[in-house]
DNA sequence: CTTGCTTTTGACCAATTGGTCTATAATTAT
DNA sequence: ATAATTATAGACCAATTGGTCAAAAGCAAG
């Protein structure tokens, strides 16, 4: 049995994760309806035939955007939750993320689980599905992390600080979108860690 | 001096902060984008040439939209915020009101300031000042109320936690938005006011 | 009734939207 | 070679978008 890693036919001239990381950040910048084909098809130089054989239409392009923002950047943070650094430092650094922005406008994006739900999730279930799947994620690492820091605590009351930090992180990041004071939002977040911690 | 509630010319056939009213439900619920001039008409039972007549154009009467929300539903989250009741109450109820969702889908419009911030926030300056601004009036309200709660308190303790509630509010309306569990958040909110109370 | 002013209406518009399809190119298998 | 298979390119499409405009309609004042 050979390996077959080639197919049969013309070959893809283009990678499919760059692809999505490209149009991913144009979803994620813009939301669903402010991002046309024709932004998506300069962004990933293909062509729209090319585009469409690929990845049937712009609906299934977005819940694959999403499900690859999910898989590079939630991913990514739950690493960072479990990683063996100091418990309350991993925390730290979960809700400092989104206060990190530049005090000159711009480019923003805030947290695309947050912008899929005010955006599409109302409307559509198969986003609301992989948003949920995504906060479901954040939020179980984040209670890892809590238990480690109090061994003592209950399951309840994990879950309970978990939820809230979660919530903070995405109020955090809908309201650093709006330019909202970021120094208020960090004390804000000095104070929880200090009740949690 | 006479009276000129009258002017002259044709009157107007329809009552603006009713049109307003419409079109704001349709912007929060569906964003910018997603909301066709098309639709408004319908929503409104305006004819195109007068809509744009009173409202210059669609970016204006997003603007006008978010205006109203403001003044209809910000404010008036103000006032009970600023009413008689037991303090710790009034702060429940504020934080409650993102979890009253029907388990039902569907129809959780979540907060327009939070969409509008996730929406337009990053890429109209106007929507940004109006975002900031409804943010700035419940973080003052909010101040308030926990001032009320702890007179011994000092300002940077009052503010820390008004922003830790606002903060915890938007994360609910986001989260919710998903069907995130609303069991969870509520036991998150719980937790929050137990630590501030 | 006429003049002056404003609103209403909907026909009209250019541009753009998401999406399809066919001809062509590039590859493997026979 | 040639057949089979898949990808690329972009012309093409109907529908819709936000927006304009001119003609008709409704009112007060003279």
């Amino acid at each position: 049995m050979k390996k077959t890693s080639q197919s049969v036919g013309r070959p893809r001239e283009f990678d499919e994760a760059n692809v999505l990381d490209r149009v991913m950040n144009l979803f994620w910048a813009q939301g669903y309806e402010a991002t046309g084909l024709s932004q998506i098809l300069t962004a990933t130089g293909l062509a729209k035939g090319s585009l469409y054989k690929a990845f049937e239409n712009k609906h299934k392009l977005y819940l694959k955007s999403l499900e690859r923002y999910e898989k590079v950047h939630v991913d990514s943070a739950v690493t960072a939750l479990t990683s063996s650094k100091d418990p309350m430092k991993r925390l730290d650094d979960f809700l400092s993320a989104p206060l990190k922005n530049s005090p000159s406008r711009q480019g923003n994006n805030g947290c695309f689980l947050c912008n899929a739900s005010s955006d599409r999730a109302d409307s559509d279930k198969e986003t609301r599905a992989l948003v949920q799947r995504g906060f479901k994620k954040l939020g179980q690492a984040l209670a890892s992390v809590i238990s480690e820091l109090h061994t003592d605590w209950t399951d309840e009351q994990i879950e309970q600080s978990a939820q809230m930090v979660l919530s903070l992180y995405s109020g955090f990041r809908i309201m650093s979108r709006s330019g909202h004071d970021v120094k208020a939002l960090t004390r804000a977040k000095d104070g929880a860690l200090a009740l949690i911690g």
